[in-house]
RNA sequence: GGCGGCAUGGCCAAGCGGUAAGGCAGAGGAUUGCAAAUCCUUUAUCCCCAGUUCGAAUCUGGGUGCCGCCUCCA
């Protein structure tokens, strides 16, 4: 079985194959950044990672690229309202976007490309369609002529003339357009007074927003690439402008597969700037909710479904990510305990009966992860089996972190050190890797002293040996609200953590 | 109006013709002075109707209800 993945471009699920032998580009639609990325964008960006770290450890090189749209009006906006300029605003949001998206654990693209720094190849693409009869100049704009291309529309199902009649009656004509149809899309713009511009032969002006795409496939990646990459809501128009305008020049396939991730949605409406329900990832992140606990909440539905984003679902994915977290962390944290940096390498075969069965165990979860992967990436799947292999590891580690461990047997010690590789390889796949617990150690409001810690507990120990147990519960609640809790262990010993 | 998608337990969510994964919540048990935490166990016949089939959540037809796109958008 190989990976199979839902193609836009024909509403199936095919096998994908890559067009060079092991090897895959993607080009993958960025963000306009005049502000902040949402859940939105994290679920996108982070659906596409694991595609890419899936293509990588099924033994794919792959070339990741993707854009930075840094000149549109919404950033002419932002500049102006602020009193600064485009550049200034587009700079800012990509250092966030930088800080927001390795929070994350989302790999960088190979390349990031900017449309304000490849105008030099848009300007000569629209000249090619320009001479290639494919647009039109009117007073400094540049049109794309929609109705010159025979299969627009292939990509989002459309037929232009039934679009055309209907959205006729439904919406208002663009008033005062120069374009000769209203499905024509600019390929550069006129500068207004006062904006930022490049020169051009049509004038000063700058790049419409799809053919920047067009622009910088073609430079970073060539002609046809093998997965183009976007969000549902990018599929008309800007992807079918995207294919228009590729084709037009090169008269070749833009991209053999197209992916769409869905939408995230708040309370069964998409989560976007527009509708001002949206939460950044740096809300989140300043509220305390883990990197992990939002992969995990992403990861959790398939990415073509929509996703509802609230505050129940990111409470229920962060205790769900608690419990793999803990199984994730054992090694890492426990491995000295366990012996393990020992037994590695000291594998001897004949010293366990059980190997072969167990071996053979292993290697169903294995199985299992690969075939919900191939099948267009069913992560949900994937977690599910993750959550299989974790289940033993969890207790273990547990246990060990309330001090309740009991020195197990050596194959059975040798066996959990599989489970736990495997574990850890399979949820890297995924992006998952093991966390701290946020807080441990500084947080602002958590500033008592480990020695007052301890006088309490002292104090509770106390009252609680004399039954004054509302003294002993009231020590209790005020430790909590300073962010201790306590564990009672058999044996009348307390133990706190900060929480 | 056109195009596309979705409907599975209290909530989220897999399933792709062979008798319902997983997470959260809930329940029971272990532990506890009580808690918390932890561990173990446990909870569904799949929106409705009609068909195809030995057999359907899964295929076909017809309903109903949601959502996305058709304007900037991941």
């Amino acid at each position: 079985m190989s990976l199979r993945l839902t193609n836009t471009l024909t509403r199936q699920t095919e096998l994908f194959r890559s067009l060079l032998p092991n090897q895959v580009s993607i080009y993958c639609c960025g963000v306009t950044v005049y502000d902040l990325c949402h859940i939105g964008h994290a679920r996108s960006y982070i659906v596409w990672d694991v595609l890419r770290r899936y293509l990588i450890w099924s033994g794919y090189k792959v070339t990741f690229v993707q854009n930075f749209t840094d000149i549109d009006d919404k950033i002419l906006n932002r500049a102006s309202k602020e009193g600064s300029t485009m550049h200034e605003v587009s700079e800012r949001n990509i250092q966030e976007f930088y800080k927001d998206m390795d929070a994350l654990g989302i790999m960088r693209a190979d390349r990031m490309p900017r449309a304000t720094k490849c105008i030099v190849e848009i300007r000569s693409l629209i000249e090619e369609l320009e001479a290639k009869g494919s647009a039109y100049s009117i007073d400094g704009d540049v049109y794309f002529s929609v109705m010159k291309q025979a299969d627009y529309g292939k990509l989002s199902g459309r037929n232009l003339e039934e679009q055309y009649i209907n959205a006729d009656k439904r919406m208002h004509k663009s008033e005062g357009s120069k374009k000769n149809h209203s499905y024509d899309f600019a390929l550069w713009k006129s500068a207004k007074k006062g904006e930022a511009y490049f020169p051009s032969k049509w004038g000063n002006g700058r790049p419409g927003w799809h053919i920047e795409c067009s622009a910088m496939v073609k430079k970073e990646l060539g002609d046809t690439i093998d997965i183009h990459l976007g969000g549902t809501d990018l599929i008309f128009p800007h992807h079918e402008n995207e294919i228009a305008q590729s084709q037009a020049a090169t008269g070749k396939e833009l991209a053999r597969y197209w992916l769409h991730n869905g939408m995230v949605n708040v309370g069964g409406e998409k989560m976007s700037k527009s509708l001002g329900n949206f939460t950044t990832i740096r809300d989140l992140l300043d509220k305390g909710v883990s990197a992990m606990t939002i992969r995990f909440f992403v990861l959790q539905a398939h990415y073509k479904k929509p996703l509802d984003f609230s505050d129940e679902a990111l409470k229920s994915a962060s205790k769900g990510w608690k419990g793999l977290n803990s199984a994730l962390s054992l090694g890492t944290n426990h491995g000295e305990i366990l012996g393990w940096s020992k037994s590695i390498g000291r594998d001897k075969e004949h010293d366990n009966p059980c190997k072969e069965i167990l071996e053979e165990e292993l290697n169903q979860f294995h199985l299992r992860f690969i075939n919900a992967m191939d099948d267009d990436l069913n992560t949900s799947g994937a977690l599910a089996v993750v959550f299989d292999l974790a289940r033993p590891l969890r207790a273990l580690n547990n246990q060990i972190e309330r001090r309740e461990f009991s020195q197990k047997k050596s194959d059975e010690i040798r066996t959990l050190y599989k489970r736990w590789t495997l574990l850890t390889k399979l949820s890297n796949v995924l992006g998952l890797k093991p966390e701290k617990p946020m807080n441990l150690s500084s947080k602002k409001d958590n500033n008592i002293e480990d020695q007052d810690i301890e006088n309490a507990i002292a104090q509770r120990k106390k009252a609680k040996s004399e039954k004054d147990y509302i003294k002993a519960d009231n020590i209790r609640e005020l430790l909590q609200k300073q962010g201790i809790e306590l564990i009672d262990k058999q044996g009348g010993i307390t133990e706190w953590i900060r929480i």
